[in-house]
RNA sequence: GCCCGGGUGGUGGAAUUUGGUCAGACACGGUCGCCUUAAGAGCGACUGCCCUUUGUGGCGUGAGGGUUCGAGUCCCUCCCCGGGUACCA
């Protein structure tokens, strides 16, 4: 033996090399034939969120794929057949960047970094399905990234409109509203300002009820679904239509709160809407209201949209007429009221809304109440009264007076379809999803602009529109791409005549709504996926990554998922039936890492010194993985330490190889002892960690279970052979899915074999259970002694144990039991009177 | 404001599934010892707080109340921290 020292990556390398040269982790997709001779092993799909490919791997990548490769070794070795693919998610703004700033082309760095994370995750021994690689920057990808938008463009999913959308300046492009946070690009941090321009949208807004219903059906943590019924914000209410007799025309309102519908004693419209300054025109306010409304569009929407800025506005100098009470009541603009949400325009009830309320007393007017609170109690002055409870009844309002809100709201909904002056509606927060950028790097939209044809798809065989060559990355305001002439100019697929192409480039979010499709049939080139193969796969049984796409690619790639079963194309309703987000690694300062303040660990040199195992395991034992943790360089060790001291029990019965090879790691037929003991703990450490891995994830308390056993390992050096060879295996073995290197070393040094081909160890039942317990013994709920009882015993011999016992009888003597409480195998606890 | 999480030793965290003793598993850090020429590695013991009563002692899971034979765990009120979201009518 040259050594006896841990030497992590030299058994890494060995065991890499193996799983590399056999393929050891590639699932075929079989014919129905092969399905139905195999028996139909259950299958499990797992997968992590792909990588955005820029410079090198950092060490959250390391948390997320080693969680994930737990789960996919661990549903192995359960008997499942599992796909578990990687590959890239190659366009997008950084690499477009780096070339603006460098020169060097953005497939070269893509392509370059593509290849440091290929190097990371051979070096991090994950268990992937190297011939499903693919990167969404390859024509063979992105080919049907177009031609999934054609589909959706057929069926009216996708289409064209100018709209005022959001665009940030510094990057020269256009956002999704999900890409603009608190005002300002979620990228670069620009305050985002609004332009009225032509875009491509899809029509994501169809499938709001869909994307909100579904999340029901799902297994995904409950603050994710949350945040996504958020975002699509739908609110039910009604559409109520008010008519202004003095210019002949109505305006239609949005409100959740139709019952206090008497109550309205103004009526609003946002800067933006389109009819203020017809409404403004000829009266004494027509100046006031174009200044008004003009310095409004110029306000960025952050400060526009601070809350606590006190309410401005202008009258209009007309009125409008109540639908219910027939009052006239005056028209305002103010910029509290959002073109985006709604008609634009709202019924102002001061009494009930607080923004209304804050309005009225600025402008002297009338607030009348029409909710009586339930508890007669008094509206504190300065504040709406909005709370509503089931008990609230109406008050000033007509024939629906004494009527509860909830009733109200029926009542006055149907009065006012009967009379056509309104409907039940439902709204919702969620916009249509703008997917056009004016930027280089990214999947070009299959569009032709024939003068005389017009907007022309291209066909399916022409696809893939290759992205051309261009010279200049710089944003100029319209796409790079309008500068490659050569290509930009092209015959119209329709008529042959000339046609100039669509230069803008789509959302990458959109390239990555759709990659777990393309994983089950990376390699066809008839169509984007074969419906049968996919159905052998779909849906993603684990999906695990951050929890910053709560919102954005979790809801696109549902949403795609949906519009494609639609079309037949997709067997299921959701993509992933269960999702885990897991936390942030933090700097050693508790702090994000980040280059500025100089805290980021990187994970080449921790490998390089401690080995990928201890790595993997270290991140996975820091806590549960679903929360954040900071980087502690000596919990690493600690972690090393417990790796090193398995290696070495392995090593140890290396040197007994002769009775290894007789009677393996079978755990002794009847053992006693120190041998039961450690047996008995090798069962315990069997059932702690399968329950971790099962349920909850917490790799943890299973990393934890099986220190235990090894710590009990060392304790009981003198424990029969077999026990400990038996204990050592377990120990390897349940270790292999968090340290696949070292768990495959030591089992096969006790046993000649490999790990990953064994099935995972199952529990008897009957080693989990003492023969006897500690009964404790209370009275009046404190501890007072302690007897050994047989596992089982009936009640009646325990309370019978307990009474006798000497700590008992002398707190019990002379007073009378008022009862005695029993948990069998736990505890009696006798309560005096 | 609203919606989610969460608050336990010097530190990360266990125990929350089903209310069941002794809170604090497993680690880190610390103290002491063994081994070693030394260093490192390794091995072992101790490590919540308090006490002029060292005891089958007292106190202890953000604060206060409650339910219970029994509460870190359930209920109510409040405080603090993290995340999401917001003139959304």
């Amino acid at each position: 033996m040259a050594n006896d020292r841990y030497e992590p990556r030299e058994i890494e390398s060995r065991w890499q090399e193996i799983w590399a040269r056999e393929g050891t982790w590639e699932v075929s997709n079989d014919s129905e034939e092969v399905q139905a001779r195999l028996g139909e092993p259950e299958k499990s799909y797992v997968l992590e969120m792909l990588p955005y490919p820029s410079g090198e791997p950092h060490i959250g990548h390391l948390k997320t794929y080693a969680l994930g490769d737990a789960i996919a070794h661990f549903h192995r070795r359960t008997g499942h057949r599992v796909l578990h693919p990687m590959g890239y998610d190659a366009f997008g703004l950084p690499a477009e960047n780096h070339a603006i700033r460098t020169g060097v082309h953005p497939r070269q760095s893509t392509d370059e970094s593509i290849a440091a994370f290929q190097r990371a995750f051979r070096s991090w021994g994950i268990s992937i399905d190297w011939t499903r690689e693919l990167a969404t920057h390859e024509p063979s990808y992105y080919r049907w990234t177009q031609w999934i938008f054609l589909r959706l463009l057929e069926r009216g999913l996708a289409y064209r409109k100018e709209a005022a959308v959001n665009w940030c300046p510094h990057d020269a492009t256009v956002l999704a509203n999900e890409q603009v946070i608190d005002g300002r690009c979620e990228r670069c941090g620009h305050e985002v300002e609004i332009r009225q321009l032509e875009q491509w949208f899809f029509r994501i807004t169809d499938y709001a009820d869909r994307l909100l219903d579904e999340l029901d059906t799902i297994n995904w943590p409950e603050h994710v679904k949350a945040m996504q019924r958020n975002w699509i914000g739908r609110s039910e209410g009604a559409e109520v239509a008010f008519r202004c007799e003095e210019l002949d025309t109505e305006y239609t309102v949005f409100t959740t709160r139709p019952d206090t519908l008497f109550g309205a004693t103004f009526f609003v419209f946002a800067p933006e809407h389109p009819d203020v300054f017809r409404l403004a025109a000829g009266t004494e306010h027509e100046e006031e209201v174009h200044r008004y409304v003009n310095r409004a569009l110029t306000e960025s929407p952050e400060e526009r949209g601070a809350a606590e800025k006190p309410k401005t506005g202008v009258p209009l100098g007309r009125t409008i007429t109540n639908p219910v009470t027939g009052e006239q009541i005056p028209m305002f603009v103010a910029d509290y009221v959002l073109m985006e949400y709604g008609t634009g325009a709202v019924m102002a009830v001061p009494a009930h809304d607080q923004r209304d309320y804050d309005f009225a007393q600025v402008f002297d007017l009338p607030i009348r109440q029409v909710v009586a609170p339930a508890d007669d109690s008094e509206v504190p002055s300065g504040e709406a009264f909005v709370a509503h409870s089931e008990n609230e009844r109406l008050i000033n309002s007509g024939e629906f007076t004494g009527l509860s809100t909830v009733e109200a709201r029926r009542a006055i909904v149907e009065w006012l379809d009967r009379q056509g002056k309104g409907n039940a509606s439902v709204n919702y927060r969620l916009r249509d999803w703008l997917i056009s950028r004016q930027r280089y790097w990214g999947c070009p939209i299959p569009i032709v602009y024939c003068e005389r044809c017009g907007m022309v798809p291209v066909p399916d065989s022409d696809l893939p529109v290759v992205l051309p060559e261009v010279e200049d990355y710089q944003p100029r305001g319209r796409s790079p791409l309008a500068a490659a002439e050569d290509w930009v100019n092209t015959r119209c697929p329709r008529c042959r005549g000339p046609g100039r192409r669509e230069t803008d480039t789509m959302d990458t979010f959109v390239d990555s709504s759709w990659y777990f499709l393309r994983y089950c049939d990376p390699h066809n080139d008839q169509a984007p996926w074969d419906p049968k193969v996919l159905a052998q796969w779909m849906p993603v049984d684990q999906y695990i990554g951050g929890v910053e796409h709560a919102i954005l690619h979790l809801l696109y790639a549902r949403f795609f998922v949906k519009a494609l079963a639609d079309m037949g194309l997709v067997n299921v309703q959701e993509p992933f039936s269960s999702l885990f987000t897991q936390g942030m690694i933090l700097g050693p300062d508790g702090q994000k890492m980040s280059k500025s303040r100089g805290n980021v660990i990187s994970p080449g040199p921790i490998v390089e010194r401690y080995g990928v195992d201890a790595a993997r395991c270290y991140i996975l034992f820091i806590g549960p993985p679903d929360q954040d943790a900071a980087w502690a360089e000596t919990s690493l060790k600690g972690v090393h330490h417990f790796l090193s001291r398995l290696w070495r029990l392995g090593l140890g019965e290396d040197a007994s190889a002769s009775a290894a090879a007789q009677d393996g790691a079978e755990a002794p037929a009847d053992p006693s002892g120190d041998a039961l003991t450690l047996v008995r703990k090798a069962h315990w450490a069997i059932d702690k960690v399968t329950g971790d891995m099962s349920g909850r994830f917490t790799f943890n308390t299973a990393i934890a279970a099986i220190m235990e056993l090894v710590n009990d390992i060392y304790r009981f050096p003198e424990a029969e052979p077999q026990a400990r060879r038996f204990a050592i295996a377990t120990a390897a073995s349940l270790v292999f899915p968090f340290a696949p290197h070292l768990g495959s070393e030591v089992y096969q040094q006790l046993t000649g074999r490999r790990v990953w081909e064994e099935p995972w160890p199952d529990v008897d039942p009957d080693m989990l259970r003492a023969d006897t317990f500690e009964l404790v013994c209370m009275v009046n709920g404190k501890l007072r002694d302690r007897v050994t009882a047989n596992t089982g015993a009936p009640r009646e011999e325990l309370e019978r144990l307990a009474l006798e016992s000497g700590g008992v009888k002398a707190r019990v003597d002379g007073h009378d039991v008022a009862k005695v409480i029993v948990v069998p195998d736990k505890l009696v606890n006798v309560v005096l009177v």
